[in-house]
DNA sequence: CGTTCGTTTGAGCCCCCTCAACTGATGTGG
DNA sequence: CCACATCAGTTGAGGGGGCTCAAACGAACG
């Protein structure tokens, strides 16, 4: 994550970048010769299987860091959610960045920490949860990430999206929405938007019991 | 990922710490004071919830950094897989690591940015791989980790470590292993030893067609 | 009004889980 | 040396949760 502040000094290093909504900017298996600070709009991550088998890995915003943790070649692909504005770095210039932002490393390793920690929690979901188990999950993970922590939370993606992210089929997700709110846990007030009626019941339900 | 050098050196900022074979040295929910650095023996770490479901994450052995990568509390629990010996580290005391070892920064963050590429593949595997993909990539896995790249593997854990590793029972990682002996992908010499018999078709199974 | 695309709903099936019994290796005590 | 217990692994039978395939629905848009 990067200052605000910094961002426009980061300029003169990189290339500005803009990126239509929906372009794949990062292909998987691609070499890795540069990486990315999201500047504005945000990003999923994600990886395919050769029959279209997708699962999304995370996402990123303005202040992440993207193609940092590949080898040779890029680890997965990468699609702009909306309108996306980017610094792009040669991988040698990684270098130049560290001499002008002496505690650059700090903030990486945070942010590498942070998604550490979030990815583990995934694995758990993705490993051993049940279709009701992850779409609670899922949505007190929305409820905490909104600022106002509303009740009423609007989904940021479609059902397509929500399913490559938990590991489902869209019909699951549906269904399952559905289920739950046939139980009063939620209500599906629009298509995108949801309001939580029973909060601790969905935390026990997302922790498993 | 520390040098074997500079372990030593390590010593006078650290508590020594010995832990005995199969004991919990990092309780998930607990609070994150410490952080450690592995100097010899494996590690498995893991996500449990309240029924018993469990999930390992990922496996941790000499040189390599734990805990850091938490919260207030640890996010997930770790434990000896056998004779295991630690430096523990106060929170605070990274600030003295770092004056001490100034590449610190950049090696934790090298070892972060490894864990992440290895936690997006899991999420792969974990949530849209089939159980005969997940053994493939596993196998496979082992076989890439071994020095001399032998097609014999010893696994390094059980059936019931296997199966909390991919996200399986022990009973499905049992058929399904001997499936894919009967179809001369592998042979199981022994309990815990297996020849991989056919490299290709192992290789295109694990990335799923 | 018709088309398109995302979502919902239904029916059927399959992969994996659950529960249970069996096997085999290891160890222990008489 | 053998009887017995224990525990990891295997094998079998059955059930269920989520997937597949298909059709209906509904909102957005020309």
């Amino acid at each position: 994550m990067i200052d605000p502040d910094d961002m426009s000094r980061l300029a003169q290093y990189s290339h500005r970048l803009a990126v239509m909504a929906g372009k794949t900017f990062i292909q998987e298996g691609e070499p890795a010769n540069d990486f990315f600070i999201v500047t504005s709009g945000h990003v999923k991550i994600f990886a395919l299987m050769p029959d279209g088998r997708r699962q999304i890995t995370g996402f990123a915003q303005s202040g992440d860091f993207l193609g940092l943790a590949s080898g040779a070649t890029y680890g997965f692909s990468a699609e702009a959610l909306g309108p996306l504005a980017l610094c792009r770095f040669s991988r040698t210039g990684l270098n130049i960045l560290k001499r002008e932002f002496p505690d650059i490393e700090h903030r990486l390793m945070e942010e590498a920490s942070r998604e550490l920690v979030q990815a583990q929690k995934r694995m758990l979901l993705l490993g051993r949860k049940t279709a009701r188990e992850r779409l609670a999950s899922f949505l007190l993970e929305q409820h905490h990430r909104s600022p106002t922590r509303e009740i009423v939370i609007n989904l940021p993606m479609s059902r397509t999206g929500i399913a490559d992210y938990l590991g489902l089929t869209i019909e699951t997700v549906s269904r399952t929405l559905n289920a739950l709110q046939r139980e009063k846990l939620i209500a599906i007030t629009q298509v995108t938007q949801i309001t939580l009626l029973n909060l601790p019941a969905l935390e026990t339900l997302a922790r498993g019991g």
